[in-house]
RNA sequence: GGGGAGAUACUCAAGCGGUCAACGAGGGCAGACUGUAAAUCUGCUGGCUAUGCCUUCGAGGGUUCGAAUCCUUCUCUCCCCA
């Protein structure tokens, strides 16, 4: 079918169009597609990819950068990002159930959260080729009339079709009237954006769809949607998020994202090869065939340099497998890894020592390395405590710290601490 | 509007007057092993300078020598009927 609307003479727009089709989920419709990238083209206008960001979390990680590597791809080919910061959403918030996806912030948490959304998405995305929108800009004005007019186009049947409320409803658990809108807004937002595309992960694909069809009611070309797999998290069972503990956030230190990538297990290493990083399908192709010859841990350590270097630079991610070969080579004494490992640096206030001294405990909870001295305590009985390379096995221990050396505090095998004695 | 069921730690889920800081499972953390991971084995998983004490079983009040367990009010949720 779709091979008919290929024109010979237009060989570019094809290209645009398999690029674009890597490693989506779903494009509905590919020959609706086909025809913008054609239109776009031909009168030398940029498509309006549309993606919507809700600033409920502060931070973006690794999951959302496969949307935000797609997008980029649009820009790469001349496109328009438009990004929507929901920030009207954001201040209703969404009551359902215990884990609330989206809680009611206020207009500062909101401005706080959108300030760092923007600067964590520009390490993918081409700040000259975006637009940044707030929904609270036609929201927030909307008259009732408006409304009833948006509600009267879609039906409880049908939002009832959609897979997260079939599931709520068999499971018994409740859905509020809120969630049942939240489609109907986001839908139109590309109504008021007049979006020529919009793209998000393939739990969005309803609300994505819905944009379609209000875009149709209100007499405007419908946008095509694009839908991108969901990024299972480091466990690989689950999709990654924040609150699985199975992320790595784009502004964290470059030592961690490394170390976290190399956490990941092997049958992951392929799929994070296509959804994290920008290589050719070639290439992807030479990784899948060393995976099965090679010791998967050295295509892993290309994975973590590669997505490092993205998200920082190449010196960044050098440094990064130095520590973490340091911190893991078995074999090596503590004293050998130290060498290459950056702790991470805190102060103690003198005021806190007595005679120079302070209990183990304290100390760990004081440089937030554990969550309680009952924490510590249980740490230190463990053996997983050492201070200056030595093993305390008695949690009575007390510290002795002094101002001309600093002191290095070793918690388990990945927190690296160096305190210093200052006000 | 009427009737029924329920709310227990990060999650699921026992407990239904004392022996409950609360069985069990998952998750998490630590130790051993390893390739760093997975798998496996072991220990820990509310707080407190601690063989004891304090706070926790949706919220408040009450009964009792004693409550997660009984009564009562409230909040929230689910199911059935209208």
């Amino acid at each position: 079918m779709i091979v008919k609307i290929y024109n010979f003479e237009n060989m570019n727009i094809k290209k645009q169009f398999e690029t674009i089709k890597k490693n989506t989920e779903e494009v509905i419709p590919e020959d609706e597609l086909l025809r913008k990238l054609e239109k776009s083209s031909k009168t030398k206008t940029p498509l309006r990819i549309k993606w919507g960001a809700d600033p409920s979390a502060p931070d973006i990680h690794l999951g959302h950068t496969v949307v935000l590597r797609k997008l980029r791809q649009f820009q790469d080919l001349g496109h328009i990002v438009i990004f929507i910061i929901g920030d009207f959403t954001a201040r209703i918030g969404d009551p359902s159930g215990k884990d609330t996806t989206r809680p009611k912030l206020s207009v500062e948490e909101i401005k706080k959260n959108s300030t760092t959304y923007k600067e964590q998405v520009f390490k993918i995305l081409d700040k000259q080729k975006t637009e940044v929108v707030y929904n609270s800009a036609w929201l927030e004005n909307m008259k009732f009339d408006g409304l009833m007019q948006l509600f009267s186009f879609q039906s409880v049947s049908q939002t009832l079709q959609r897979n997260e409320f079939k599931k709520r409803m068999e499971n018994g658990k409740d859905i509020r009237m809120l969630e049942f809108i939240y489609p109907l807004i986001q839908g139109y937002d590309s109504v008021v954006l007049k979006a020529d595309v919009e793209i998000g992960a393939t739990e969005q694909k309803f609300n994505l769809l819905m944009g379609r069809t209000l875009q149709k009611k209100y007499g405007q070309e419908p946008q095509v949607v694009i839908t991108m797999p969901i990024l299972e998290g480091l466990d690989g069972k689950q999709k990654m998020s924040k609150s699985l503990g199975n992320y790595v956030g784009v502004s964290e230190m470059p030592e961690n994202i490394y170390g976290k990538i190399m956490s990941i297990p092997d049958e992951l290493i392929l799929r994070y090869f296509k959804l994290l990083t920008f290589l050719k399908s070639e290439d992807i192709k030479d990784i899948e065939i060393s995976l099965k010859k090679e010791n998967p841990k050295q295509i892993k350590e290309k994975l973590a340099c590669t997505i490092v270097q993205d998200l920082y630079n190449k010196k960044h991610a050098e440094e990064a497998k130095t520590t973490f070969d340091a911190k893991h080579t078995p074999g090596k004494s503590l004293d050998d890894r130290i060498k290459h490992i950056k702790p991470e640096v805190k102060k103690i206030s003198p005021s806190q020592l007595k005679e120079g001294k302070i209990w183990i405990c304290s100390l760990l909870t004081t440089i937030k390395a554990t969550a309680s001295n009952s924490d510590a305590r249980r740490l230190v009985e463990q053996g997983a405590v050492y201070i200056d390379n030595e093993k305390i096995t008695d949690h009575k221990s007390e510290i002795a710290l002094s101002k001309s050396k600093n002191t290095l505090i070793t918690v388990g095998k990945r927190k690296y601490y160096e305190t210093t004695l200052t006000e």
